[in-house]
DNA sequence: CGCCGATTTGACTCAGATCAAGGTTTGTGG
DNA sequence: CCACAAACCTTGATCTGAGTCAAATCGGCG
């Protein structure tokens, strides 16, 4: 199939040195010869498809893993067979501490689009921290970027009103677009409307009715999957108004 | 002050060794060398009254805590100054991993009621990673179990009705108490009924309703915050049966 | 004793879920 | 290239779990 071969050209390895998302990513921070170090323990592995894991909930956690192209969501399950999304990764943020506690991955990861990530062994991980100062100390960074994003959602669920969570959850999209020098005000959402719904606690008919009055509101326009975000103010304003009291 | 005599005498330096939390804390699986390196660096800052703050949102985030005895709330804040709970912490249990990202605390820990806390300063912890290998890796199981507790804490919110929330938060005290060899069915709550509602997302007037209705179809008695729990399979049963289709 | 904060209880309301139905886009096989 | 099916999305009507408001009760404590 000639579709392999293009996939094999996608798959020529990205050093980090030449990738755009470096400062975003693991080599926040560091310099060419620790660039050098990183790019020999970095795997990248073949593309993920649309509907494919990269790992489950009860894998072995054998490394932690960064997003190069595509968006990766991760989502807990509870017993019951029910699940809740935490997180939706694009290219640039990294995934698999989840399962660091007792190595073992505690949630499942499964792409939303043809997606690449770049793969950092936990052994060779463990070693490198040693070699490395920088990465010790980005790790960390990162870790607690994730417990910090996972509070912010907390608060999302805990206290929001749905129009409140919507708003929020662009406002959040936008400016990881921006971190990534691509447009914030205009950007597709790579995930359906289930997930987004999933995601922020919601019904899916509630997210379907919210897009429409804020369309109606002129603060963004809809088209299918693709957004534009016409009043960055008022969505602002919706969050920051949740209560205004006190 | 007599008071003052008193407090000092709590403040006797308890060593890991001697500690009987151990296995629960920083220490988790060390060998005597190791404990003793530990002992070196571990702080005993003054206990805490209630009310008392640990750190700030917005403090330098300088050290980690492990909690000793007492409870620490703690919680993020929205910027209108609303505040959601994203956890309370036993003896045993670790926080401050939230100030990793930027060096900065990304919340506010508060005593419940007096409460004393050990302190490994990060400057030390870095340094020491070098030397006990046992410790980067309790680290990391460290930093992965915060990541799964608040991926719990998504699921609570994101999907569980007010009652299945009240089941799930009595079984995770349960659960922690027997962890402590504690009675797991008969302990005091060191939280109000405001902060128990605020962290499960939901109304105090909620909170107290389902307490009188569990204890009505007598699966708890409540005594103000006295707990004791009387059929623990229908509170599993609560939680369990979110919904069974599927 | 009397005040104050915490908790409980009751009555009412509403944001958002659920149910139902129709429309649109995408993918697949013939 | 078309027909058909499967997702996906939207919109309307209705229902309800839990929030809000209001008021009583309890428990400490100076």
């Amino acid at each position: 199939m000639t579709n392999l071969k293009r996939i094999d050209i996608n798959h020529l390895k990205v050093s980090c040195k030449q990738c755009n998302l470096r400062e975003l990513c693991f080599p926040h921070g560091m310099n060419d010869d620790e660039l050098t170090n990183m790019d020999a323990v970095v795997d990248q592995p073949q593309p993920l498809h649309k509907g494919d894991f990269l790992y489950r909930d009860g894998d072995e956690n054998v490394a932690i893993y960064a997003v190069r192209s595509g968006c990766v969501k991760t989502m807990t399950e509870s017993p019951n067979g029910e699940e809740q999304i935490v997180g939706f990764h694009l290219p640039g943020e990294l995934l698999g501490l989840d399962g660091f506690g007792e190595g073992v991955h505690t949630c499942n990861a499964l792409a939303l689009e043809t997606s690449s990530v770049c793969e950092l062994p936990l052994e060779k991980l463990e070693h490198l921290c040693h070699e490395l100062p920088g990465l010790q100390k980005q790790m960390r960074r990162i870790m607690g970027k994730e417990v910090a994003s996972d509070h912010q959602l907390l608060l999302l669920l805990g206290k929001m009103t749905a129009e409140e969570r919507l708003a929020s959850f662009l406002l959040s999209l936008s400016s990881r677009m921006h971190e990534r020098h691509w447009k914030e005000n205009e950007f597709n959402l790579s995930m359906p409307r289930q997930d987004i719904a999933n995601y922020l606690g919601m019904a899916v008919e509630t997210v379907s009715r919210l897009f429409a009055t804020f369309q109606s509101e002129n603060i963004i326009q809809v088209d299918r999957r693709h957004i534009t975000i016409l009043d960055m103010p008022a969505l602002k304003a919706i969050v920051g108004d949740c209560k205004k009291d006190k």
